[in-house]
RNA sequence: GCCGGGGUGGCGGAAUUGGCAGACGCGGCGGACUUAAAAUCCGCUGGAGCAAUCCUUGUGGGUUCGAGUCCCACCCUCGGCACCA
């Protein structure tokens, strides 16, 4: 709750606006409870179930994580720790059924690489599932499947592999092998996650004294067990066919297993490969299928296998259900109770919050400390009355995380997670930033919940966040802002020193937004600098010049006027774009404009000040205190935030006269001013009296051709 | 390896999408004010050259009257994924 004031105080002093009558913490039970309701819903609809399987395990943190949560070589996305494996029971939720509604981005204005990133997370791809015959006596299993995106090189198989913790590996086993195996397996278990995961790794295994055939060609072919299979993809199981498949090739090479070629390069001569060949060519030695392209040998071998049902058209999915269990103390504790006579049990919805005990005691066990508080484990079974124990894992963070935006429509809602009227006025969010670092995480997530709860009849709509924008973030002595580097800059120094308003305004001039930037102190003296200009050229008194010539007024006001309503366009457009870094720009030149329109001092003090109120206007939410604190001094009315934001006029940002580019055979020769309705006609009527330097390029040459583009450039093309 | 973003002055970065490269700011240089310094203000500031002029957007080709912008090849860099069958 401490850090929870600070980041508070921070945002405050930075003057952020934010509706703090809307704040939710997550950690507390008026919000974990709707939490843990929306848990409660997602296993009634069947989205939430509990399974066993390996999984990661961050051992600093003492506490499973999901695949999302595991970053880079294997790393804990938390605590920079190596992530293990660890094979046990917890709560899943459904994701992968949404995988492919996932895939799409219907109405929503999200950045590219977001969504390519979520495209390739979730890993879609086509192909299909080939059964290999196993008969092998004693073991009920009749065949293996595989999944592969090459059905054209089945008759290329010249093995098998099976992942070291397939089910089949220890039955299939033979008596003089079985050594072997076991050693193998206990060997790639001890293998860390990092070494496994490297691609640079050679390839290694053991033939495991079994065979399977190949239905299309009738062969039997080896089975081997390598940990370069896994089994959380596909089936566990991979057919090897060397001569087509870079990784296959390396492993046949190495134990001298036969490579033979199923699909012929163009200029194939029947050769030996040097190389796997991936690529598309024309099938050979296969069968009925001789000649074909090996686009056209997908379809039609895996045609064939569908008929003769030894094989189906499959689809996929590199995406993993999403890991929820956490044997951490905080998170929201998971709402289900274990009794041994009527098994898994929800708690009612009645009962709602589980409270999260706050004297458990922490132990490093790599359990729950939850497991260890009786009061908190030990209690009665809903359905029977009888004794019953609580789960002890809690919630993924990233659960409280997937709604909190719902919440913010009705916070106080204490009968429901949120007023469902005020919930349809303001939700979908319309514009969400947030960090890249979350493609697969929180943004993942929370569409996931959204489309859950939508299917479940709780939420309208398909997508949570319309607009996405991710900001960059801010380093510092070329590295990250981290703790634990100590080179974090806290905004209070700069705050205290230079006024919010100076540092709002440097971070959003540093650079683009979306892409953060470095930190640095002396750029932003130069925004302090340009504050206190503004500061003195609204104070400082204007005193029109009285012996102006009325036609100069006139002149001079009607260019102000005109760089008024560019500057109202520019500053608007960037702003809707979220371009701060131009729109501060746009202001500058503004403001030095106005400096020098100052100086001669040759407009009526009504337009001096309509330029200033502009000014202020455009500049409010940059810098809203400083802005405030001028609007008050120049007697406007209060307040500078209740005012209309300026509109501009197209027709009086406008210009009149524009600078002309002057080309010679593409190069720059003369600029020329013109009038912007100019006609090409009128247009070589000037070129002629004033294009002199221009001229001079063209003396005694032919003009082969004369390119105008109105508004820009001249360019004569010659000899 | 695959996917995506990017490479522009001493630095952060602009450039209406093929049309004046370097806006705006920082830094630097020169000047004014000051006994002096700071602050402030004014001027100059991509490179070479006394100059006319020439060169210049990672490198090399190409398309075009014209390329920072489009195409091809390559180099570097940042982010993501990575034995995904």
């Amino acid at each position: 709750m401490q850090n929870i004031d600070i980041m508070r105080r921070q945002l405050k002093s930075l003057g952020a606006i934010y509706d703090w009558s809307r704040e939710v913490i997550t950690c507390l039970p008026d919000y974990y409870k709707w939490t843990q309701w929306f848990f409660l819903k997602l296993y009634e609809k069947e989205l939430a179930y509990r399974d066993r399987a390996p999984v990661n395990w961050c051992p600093q943190c003492q506490t499973v994580l999901a695949n999302e949560q595991v970053v880079g070589e294997g790393i804990c996305e938390r605590c920079d720790t190596p992530v293990g494996r660890r094979d046990l029971e917890q709560w899943f939720f459904r994701i992968t059924s949404y995988a492919d509604e996932l895939l799409e981005f219907d109405g929503v204005d999200w950045p590219e690489r977001i969504k390519i990133m979520q495209r390739n997370w979730i890993g879609k791809s086509f192909g299909t599932g080939i059964s290999f015959a196993l008969d092998h006596p004693g073991i009920e299993e009749k065949e293996i499947r595989v999944f592969t995106t090459r059905p054209d090189t089945t008759f290329g198989v010249t093995f098998m592999v099976l992942a070291p913790e397939h089910p089949l590996v220890a039955q299939l086993t033979s008596p003089d092998k079985k050594a072997e195996v076991e050693a193998y397996i206990a060997k790639s278990q001890r293998r860390s996650e990092i070494e496994r995961l490297s691609t640079e790794r050679e390839k290694d295994g053991v033939f495991i004294g079994a065979y399977v055939t190949n239905r299309l060609n009738g062969e039997k072919v080896p089975i081997w067990v390598a940990d370069y299979v896994l089994l959380s993809y596909g089936t566990g199981a991979v057919m090897g066919v060397p001569a087509h498949d870079e990784r296959d090739f390396i492993f046949a090479k190495k134990y001298d297993i036969p490579i033979r070629v199923v699909i012929a390069p163009p200029d194939w001569q029947g050769g030996e490969l040097e190389e796997a060949y991936i690529e598309e060519g024309t099938l050979v030695n296969s069968g009925q299928f001789n000649g074909l392209p090996s686009r056209q040998g997908i379809e039609a071998i895996s045609d064939f296998l569908e008929e003769k049902d030894w094989g189906r058209r499959t689809i996929s999915y590199r995406l993993r259900d999403w890991l929820i269990s956490r044997q951490r103390y905080w998170g929201a504790p998971i709402p289900m109770i274990y009794c041994d006579k009527c098994g898994i049990v929800p708690v009612p919805e009645a009962d709602l919050p589980v409270l999260l005990p706050e004297d458990a005691e922490f132990k490093p066990t790599g359990e729950s400390p939850l497991k260890y508080h009786e009061q908190f484990v030990n209690t009665t079974c809903p359905r029977c009355g009888g004794p019953g124990r609580r789960e002890t894992d809690t919630m993924d963070t990233f659960m409280c995380s997937s709604w909190y935006f719902i919440r913010y429509t009705s916070p106080g809602s204490d009968d429901a997670p949120f007023d469902d009227n005020k919930n349809k006025f303001w939700m979908p969010v319309d514009l969400y930033t947030g960090g890249a670092e979350h493609a697969v995480m929180h943004l993942f997530y929370s569409r996931f919940f959204i489309k859950a709860l939508r299917d479940i009849g709780i939420v309208d709509f398909d997508e949570p966040f319309t607009r996405l924008f991710n900001q960059g973030i801010i380093i510092a002595e070329k590295q990250k802002m981290s703790k634990s580097l100590g080179n974090v800059i806290t905004p209070d120094e700069y705050v205290a020193e230079l006024g919010a308003d100076a540092v709002r305004a440097y971070l959003m001039f540093l650079a683009p937004w979306e892409q953060g930037g470095e930190w640095n102190d002396s750029s932003i003296s130069g925004i302090s600098r340009w504050l206190n200009r503004i500061w003195q050229l609204v104070l400082d008194e204007y005193k029109p010049d009285e012996k102006a010539a009325p036609g100069r007024i006139q002149t001079e006001e009607k260019e102000l006027s005109r760089f008024t309503h560019q500057t109202i366009r520019r500053v608007t457009q960037d702003l809707e774009k979220l371009r701060f870094n131009t729109m501060l720009s746009a202001l500058m030149e503004f403001t030095n404009y106005l400096a020098k329109v100052k100086e001669t001092a040759a407009i009526s003090n009504s337009a001096w000040q309509e330029s200033i109120d502009i000014l202020l206007r455009l500049l409010a939410p940059t810098a809203p205190h400083f802005t405030e604190e001028l609007w008050e001094r120049t007697k406007r009315q209060y307040s500078i935030h209740n005012q209309l934001w300026p509109q501009w006029d197209e027709k009086l940002a406008q210009d009149e006269e524009i600078t002309l580019v002057v080309q010679v055979n593409g190069k720059l020769r003369d600029r020329i001013t013109v009038p912007v309705s100019i006609t090409e006609d009128e247009l070589s009527q000037i070129l002629q009296e004033k294009a002199i330097k221009a001229n001079a390029y063209l003396e005694g040459k032919k003009i082969r051709k004369r390119i105008y583009v109105p508004g820009r450039l001249v360019n004569f093309v010659v000899q």
